[in-house]
DNA sequence: TTATACCCGACTTAAATAGTCGTATTTAAT
DNA sequence: ATTAAATACGACTATTTAAGTCGGGTATAA
C-alpha cells in the first residue's frame, strides 16, 4: 500500500466534491465540515491548487473555490508531483552532491527504473 | 522523484555488491566501509534480508553476506514491499476504522487505482 | 580462548507530515 | 460605512516516521 499523503487524500476529496457541485463556489469550511477533515489544512492546500490552476477561488461571503472551467482529465501523477513535489526511485541523479559517486553500484540500473 | 527510503537504497547497493562477489560472504562492515554506508543500519537491513530468504549469512571470522543461491530476478515492487510493508495509494480500503467511510468520494475511485 | 562477525531489541536523533494560529485582505449584504 | 464570511499566507507546534546508535547476546574459525 503505497500511503498518499493526507494532504492528497484530503485534495481528491475536495477536488470531487468540488466536481459534482459544477460552477457553484464551495468554502473550505463547508468540505472540512462534511468530510471531517481539519479545515486550515484543507484551507491551505485548495490555496495550493488555485496556484496551480487546478482550482478557481472566489473571495467574501458566498465565496469560496469551484473547479477551473476547461479542467477535464486529471493526471494522477502530475497531481501528485504538483501537490508534493517530484516523486521518483531515489534523487541520486539530481543530486550532484552524492559522497558516494565513484562507488555507487546501482545508479545505471535505478536510472532505467526511473525512466519507466 | 519517487523517494527511495535510504534502507531501500542500502538494501539494493549491498545486493547488487554481493550479486557481484558470486558465493563469497561479504561483511556487512565491508560494504558500510566501501560505500559510506552506516554499519549498524545496514547490518539490520541485511538481517532483515536474510529473513526474507533473499541473501544468505554466516556467522564467526570471515562470514558475511552473500546472495541466495538460485535467487535471479528480483521484482522491485515485492521487494520494496517486502522491506517497508505493502505500498498501495491510501489505506482506507483496508482501515476500517474510517470516520467518514459513508461521506468520502474518492473510495471507489481510489479503488480502481489501486488495482492497477 | 579470542577475535570477528552475525543477531536482535531498545533507544535516540533527525526529518517529514500534519495540524494550528494569528493576521491581513477581499467582498457581499445590510 | 460597517460587519461578517470568506480566502491568503506565513509562522509556529505537534505528531509520526525514518534514520541512526548502542549494548548485550550467540556462533565459529583460527
Amino acid at each position: 500500500m503505497l500511503k498518499l499523503t493526507r494532504k492528497l487524500e484530503y485534495a481528491l476529496i475536495a477536488l470531487r466534491h468540488m466536481q459534482d457541485k459544477g460552477d457553484t463556489f464551495i468554502s473550505a469550511k463547508e468540505i472540512a465540515d462534511m468530510y471531517l477533515i481539519p479545515q486550515e489544512l484543507l484551507a491551505k492546500t485548495l490555496q495550493q491548487m488555485v496556484k496551480l490552476n487546478y482550482i478557481k477561488a472566489a473571495q467574501g461571503p458566498h465565496g469560496g473555490y469551484r473547479v477551473r472551467k476547461g479542467l477535464t482529465e486529471i493526471s494522477m501523477t502530475q497531481f501528485m508531483e504538483d501537490l508534493e513535489g517530484p516523486i521518483g526511485i531515489v534523487d541520486c541523479n539530481i543530486n550532484a552532491e552524492c559522497i558516494q559517486l565513484e562507488n555507487c553500484n546501482i545508479r545505471l540500473p535505478i536510472k532505467k527504473i526511473n525512466s519507466n
